[in-house]
DNA sequence: GGAATGATGTACT
DNA sequence: GTACATCATTCCG
C-alpha cells in the first residue's frame, strides 16, 4: 500500500456538498485524531450518508433538537451521539449549514499510533480495532465531547492524500429500521477492515 | 413523570 | 444466529 507524500486537509468546500457525494469521497481519506497521549489516525474504508429530507432514518428527519444540534451546524462539524446507552457514533455534518444532514464513519483501516489504538480497545487483531462505528470512536480516543467540534482546524481533522480505494461498492445501510432501502452506504469492496454485518436483509 | 427506542459491540450457543 | 448490556433522548399523557 502506497502513501503519497503530500496530504491535505479537508476544508470547508468539501463538506458543502450534498451527503453523498461528501460519504463517496471521504473514502480513502484520513481520520486524525491529536491528543495528549499521541496521534492515531486511519484509512475511512465505510460511510453512511444521511440526508436532509425524504430519509426517516436520519436524525434530523424530526427537525432540529438539542441532540442533532450539530447535524445543522456548519459543513465540517462533527456530530458525536451516544447510541444504545454505550457507544459513539462519529459523524461530520454536510451540505448547506442548517439543513440537517450528515455522513456517518463507519470503518477506518488503522494507521498511525497503532499501539495506542491496541490500548484503548484492548489487544486486538488490526482488523477489530476501528471495523463499525462505535469502535473506532474508541480507538481513536473520540467521545460526546468532540460534538459540535470543528474538523477544520483543530487536533480533530480529515486528510486528503489522493489514495486510490478501487472499487466502491454502495449498499443500504446498515442497523436501521427506516429506510432500509436506500443505496447510501459506501464501501471499499477490497478492505478488509469495514465492518462485518451484511446490508443484506429479507423484507 | 414514564416508557419506548436505538446509525452497536460482545459473548455465547 | 441470538441475547443483552445500558442510558440519553424523545414522545406521550
Amino acid at each position: 500500500m502506497t502513501r503519497s507524500p503530500r496530504s491535505r486537509r479537508l476544508g470547508g468546500e468539501f463538506f458543502a456538498r450534498s451527503a453523498p457525494a461528501v460519504a463517496r469521497d471521504l473514502l480513502g481519506c484520513l481520520l486524525v485524531h491529536q491528543t495528549a497521549q499521541g496521534l492515531c489516525s486511519g484509512r475511512i474504508v465505510e460511510t453512511e450518508a444521511y440526508l436532509a429530507e425524504g430519509d426517516p432514518a436520519s436524525h434530523s428527519h424530526a427537525g432540529r433538537t438539542s441532540r442533532n444540534a450539530s447535524m445543522f451546524e456548519r459543513p465540517g462539524v462533527a456530530y458525536v451521539y451516544r447510541i444504545y446507552g454505550v457507544h459513539c457514533c462519529f459523524n461530520v455534518s454536510t451540505g448547506r449549514e442548517g439543513r440537517g444532514e450528515a455522513v456517518l464513519v463507519r470503518a477506518l483501516e488503522p494507521l498511525r499510533g497503532l499501539e495506542l489504538q491496541r490500548r484503548r480497545r484492548g489487544a486486538l487483531d488490526p482488523r477489530a480495532l476501528c471495523s463499525g462505528p462505535g469502535k473506532l470512536v474508541q480507538a481513536l480516543g473520540l467521545g460526546l465531547e468532540h460534538d459540535g467540534r470543528s474538523l477544520l482546524s483543530g487536533p480533530l481533522g480529515i486528510w486528503c492524500d489522493d489514495h486510490d480505494v478501487g472499487d466502491v461498492e454502495i449498499t443500504a445501510r446498515i442497523g436501521i429500521t427506516k429506510a432500509r432501502d436506500l443505496p447510501l452506504r459506501f464501501v471499499v469492496r477490497a478492505s478488509p477492515f469495514v465492518s462485518r454485518r451484511s446490508a443484506m436483509r429479507a423484507r
